[in-house]
RNA sequence: GCUCUCGUAGCUCAACGGAUAGAGCGCUGGCUUGCGGAGCCAAUAAUAGAGGUUCAAUUCCUCUCGAGAGCACCA
């Protein structure tokens, strides 16, 4: 259809102006609909053209003629606006739809050996405390760019990079040696992560004291600090009893992980994990000292110098021999691809390591990898508690776990205000998708760049722009459908029948969806289609509201709108999906 | 101190450099005879300030003010 139509005005331009146009004409909604269905804005073409704007909207719209698609061509101002038939716009648009799902699951076999293949890193917890809401926000938002991404045709591979070594994890392990008693999560029945994580903060407590009856300036001078570094030291030469109890406490910390990720529906295709990688990029910097891409200190550690490129110097080994944070992450770039030899690989992380990978980045071209360039720091901003940031050392944290049992809870009675009957089961399973869709909306309808204010009170509602109202539109659709016998062929359907605004409104905005799943994957930003689906739902709502479909004045025109609404939820279904939110038939 | 990001309605967020800056929450007033009121309709209200580039600026550039982040032999 916008196919048909920019072709009829790359023709008319070739004709009148005798220009070929090769890039993609740009073809727009306008902003009031009494305007036209779809314009082309024609500043772009004054230049090439030496008239106005003006002018040329006037020539074109004379040249393009009306016919079978288009309806009527208008100009206003710079503007050449179109008018659709919408008849056949209606029964493209619906069939196209209507049919997808099976034209679909056929293309992905076909096309999947051909894909090219695509890594997204993110989520990369620590084993040493339960998921915050900064991980949160980066698992919601790596899944459904992950869903976006395969929408448009990549193989994708989920991976989640664990930090499962170093000081941090050293000082819970250290202050369950002095104060755990032996005690598991299993005797104290309370997640794996949590039991791991209270040890951590008792670590942070026990040191502040020390650290304040003994007047120090810093931490690190703490006898519990250097009794964690001591741990650590042992932990890096094998030491078989802190190996015994770091494996006991990573295994309840991951299962504790793992837990909430199949809780919040988050899957993986490959985790990695530091402690098996943190050795493999020092092979390359020693291979790269030879090359004399970096050099050694008289100190003898081993730097490389950035300025040039606007960064600073760096160093990569320590003065004796051990990898930093960038180290290992050259590692694991370096062991992404040879294991993947992926077209594209997406770490995604909190803005505050921007600097980060912009010298990881420049290393990596600096060491000569032809992968370099196809490696992409995707950043997402933080939440904002109304106290103030997230800490999780001050224990200021509002942890995924809980505010995931609180909401449930205020779903559930939302629930039972309206159906007092219900199921325990039943209420269980809609409270859970429900408060979900709360959650993850709230957190992806907004630009991942765009810092969250996140006040647990006040920000999950139930109504209003949030997951809740659509997945409460798509259960109305449902309850619909549920109650007619409907068989929509779409080539018998009539849809001339549809002749109100709001079916045409609609009809429209269905059709704006793939362009739309396109662009957000393309921006890497869900929230582009959260918007969307908004406005999808207000409008199906404006029209239900308005029109009755089963009582609808003539068989024709409800089959019509069974068709247009059972696009609706099709369309909606497969947003909500891709977001990482399911649907839902019954509220 | 240096670098980066961000300032849009009372609050939380939208707006490929393009037509009249949109939503939700809150506040105010409506919607019983229709398929689910977690809904719909109406009313109110904003581009931090000053310059500049452009036919056109919330968007690009400069400065001022304000908020946040980063600048380790931490991760």
């Amino acid at each position: 259809m916008i196919f048909y139509i920019q072709n009829q005005i790359k023709k008319a331009i070739l004709k009148k102006f005798g220009i070929k146009i090769k890039q993609e004409i740009i073809i727009e909604q306008p902003p009031d609909a009494k305007m036209g269905d779809f314009c082309f804005s024609c500043f772009l073409l004054a230049n090439e053209t030496k008239k106005s704007p003006k002018e040329i909207a006037e020539i074109l719209a004379q040249e393009i003629k009306s016919d079978k698609i288009v309806r009527e061509i208008k100009n206003i101002g710079p503007y050449l606006n179109f008018f659709i038939q919408r008849k056949e716009f209606f029964k493209n648009i619906c069939s196209a739809i209507l049919k997808q799902k099976q034209k679909k699951a056929r293309a992905r076999c076909i096309a999947s050996l051909f894909k090219s293949q695509i890594l997204i890193e993110f989520s990369s917890p620590n084993t040493n405390k339960p998921l915050h809401l900064g991980h949160f926000r980066s698992s919601i938002l790596g899944m459904s760019l992950a869903n976006l991404l395969e929408e448009i045709d990549y193989k994708v591979i989920k991976i989640n990079l664990i930090n499962d070594r170093g000081i941090h994890i050293c000082k819970a392990m250290l202050a369950y040696q002095k104060w755990g008693e032996n005690k598991t999560p299993e005797s104290e029945k309370i997640k794996g992560d949590h039991f791991v994580g209270n040890f951590y903060t008792l670590f942070d407590k026990e040191v502040k004291k020390e650290q304040e009856v003994k007047k120090m300036e810093k931490i690190t001078e703490t006898n519990f600090y250097k009794e964690a570094s001591e741990m650590l030291k042992k932990w890096e030469q094998g030491d078989e009893e802190v190996m015994k109890l770091w494996k006991k406490m990573n295994q309840w910390a991951l299962d504790g992980l793992k837990k909430t990720y199949q809780r919040i529906g988050i899957k993986f295709n490959k985790w990695y994990f530091e402690s098996q990688t943190y050795k493999i990029g020092r092979e390359i910097i020693l291979k790269a000292l030879k090359k004399g891409i970096c050099y050694q200190r008289k100190d003898g550690a081993i730097e490389i110098d950035l300025t040039q490129y606007g960064l600073d110097k760096k160093v990569l080994l320590r003065s004796n021999g051990t990898s930093v944070y960038v180290t290992q992450d050259i590692g694991v770039a370096k062991l992404k691809f040879d294991q993947f030899k992926f077209n594209q690989s997406i770490i995604l992380t909190g803005v505050e390591q921007i600097y980060h990978f912009q010298v990881l980045f420049k290393i990596l071209e600096l060491l000569n990898f032809k992968w370099a360039k196809k490696c992409v720091h995707l950043i997402h901003e933080m939440i904002n508690l109304p106290e103030g940031k997230m800490k999780s050392r001050e224990g200021k944290v509002v942890d995924s776990d809980n505010l995931l049992d609180e909401m449930e809870k205020m779903a559930q009675e939302e629930i039972q205000k309206r159906d007092q009957n219900i199921s325990s089961k039943e209420l269980k399973q809609r409270a859970k998708k429900i408060s979900l869709a709360a959650i993850k909306f709230h957190l992806l309808k907004v630009n991942p760049k765009q810092a969250i204010y996140f006040d647990p009170r006040k920000s999950l509602s139930f109504e209003g722009a949030t997951g809740p109202y659509l997945q409460y539109t798509y259960a109305r659709i449902q309850s619909i459908l549920r109650k007619i016998q409907h068989e929509i062929i779409y080539n018998a359907t009539d849809f001339s029948c549809l002749k109100e605004e709001e079916e045409w409104e609609l009809g429209k905005r269905i059709f704006e969806f793939f362009n739309i799943t396109k662009r957000a994957a393309q921006d890497y930003n869900p929230a582009i289609l959260s918007e969307y689906l908004l406005k999808l739902a207000s409008s199906f709502n404006k029209f239900y509201h308005q029109y009755s479909i089963l009582k609808a004045k003539s068989k024709e025109i409800q089959t019509a709108r069974l068709a247009l609404i059972q696009s609706v939820a099709i369309v909606l279904k497969k947003g909500l999906n891709l977001l990482g939110i399911e649907e839902i038939e019954k509220m």
